[in-house]
DNA sequence: TTATAATGTTAGATTTATCTAACAAAATTG
DNA sequence: CAATTTTGTTAGATAAATCTAACATTATAA
């Protein structure tokens, strides 16, 4: 069984996957806010225990049993994080921290009773999915609002951020996930945009807030 | 900030402490399943952060900082165990193990919801008091059922032993908290009891079960 | 009341997860 | 393509929580 500790790395390394599922030393140790030869030392243990695959020198990979094992703790976070927000009345700013401890109980009955309670979500507050009991995930293609045109009709979708701070931004603005926004227009000097939605007419989104917004076109 | 490990033993040193508020190294060291070394070099460690006084060759005494720390653990083990109950639907004998992790959990607001959401109990499911957000416990003075005498009607109202296997023989005999008894006789051999309660007429009890159900007597 | 048993301590080793300093390889760039 | 920067590795140290072996103190009991 993985420790704490491990378990952080594996779900780390799957967040941090690119599209050849590699991940370098130093983007590990800065997402894991340790230094280099304390992740050097740490993927030679996960190697042992064959969460991965590493060679001197080049990124390291998880392997089909470490990428499994880093979705079952996703899972975990994020039925945690819905439980939190549908169950418990938590605001979707707040329950990270909460699952971040959480994930780590090892009680399968726990997960499965929340599950169950929730009508078995597959996605969590802020629009990732929740992997499956087998560590399946599946992936939904959205696209951020900044890639949208004048005049399109989109809903909110998902977030590609869930920092405390920019979920407080989108809870001031009363954008939450289902709403329907229409875009006004483009400003073409920054690619800010003008939107409107249930209760906001002419609400202006920056360019970085709207990198932050995955939407569905509807119209 | 109390390690898990430290947190464990704040918590098993409260659970040991006799009439005088003092624990021995080997009592501790057999309850935590760990040499006595460990245990000795811990109650240095402990003491360095005024959770305890020790001096050589002494028993160990919790300090006031210690003892409140140690009731605000137990507190959210005993509300985990509640919340896992009477809200997501788990048995008395499942719920120990959860609760023994989850007590770990750094989160006030989430202790706090589940508090607020069962209405401000004042037991966990096995009978046992939640310490108040202050640490404080309300001892509550059951009698064993053992001391009881033929003829005596009485409500059980906690237990002494919460394992497993106990939980589950009680299940075996659909007795709960609140069931109401009336024993018949007590037998002078053995001290074992015939009692009657709902569903159930002359079931026989052992002296070691009659030792570890707590009641209280209303006739 | 002394011998024995039980309890507690010290010393020193181990594992895990971390660090800094020094060095080595790979990547970038003038 | 050689110099420099970035990235990664090794060596060695540290703190936490554990162990065993050896020794010391306290308690019990013949």
């Amino acid at each position: 069984m993985a420790s704490q500790t491990e378990e952080n790395y594996l779900k780390t390394l799957f967040n941090l996957a690119n599209d050849k599922n590699e991940v370098n030393i130093s983007e590990l140790a800065a997402q894991m806010q340790v230094s280099m030869p304390t992740v050097n030392s740490m993927v030679k243990t996960l190697q042992k225990n064959d969460w991965l695959i590493y060679e001197k020198y080049k990124p390291v990979i998880l392997t089909q049993k470490g990428k499994k094992e880093a979705a079952l703790i996703i899972r975990k976070h994020r039925l945690t994080e819905m439980f939190l927000v549908n169950k418990m009345g938590f605001g979707w700013e707040e329950v990270h921290e909460i699952a971040e401890q959480v994930e780590h109980i090892h009680a399968p009955k726990f997960f499965e009773r929340m599950d169950e309670m929730m009508g078995f979500p597959t996605i969590d507050p802020h629009g990732s999915p929740i992997p499956d009991k087998q560590g399946r995930i599946q992936e939904i293609n959205y696209l951020t609002l900044s890639k949208c045109k004048a005049g399109q009709t989109v809903i909110l979708a998902a977030l590609t951020n869930s920092s405390t701070e920019f979920l407080e931004f989108l809870n001031s603005r009363e954008l939450s996930l289902g709403t329907e926004l229409t875009i006004n227009s483009v400003e073409n000097y920054d690619q800010s945009m003008v939107a409107t939605y249930v209760g906001h007419t002419s609400e202006t989104l920056s360019e970085k807030v709207c990198e932050r917004l995955l939407v569905r076109v509807i119209g």
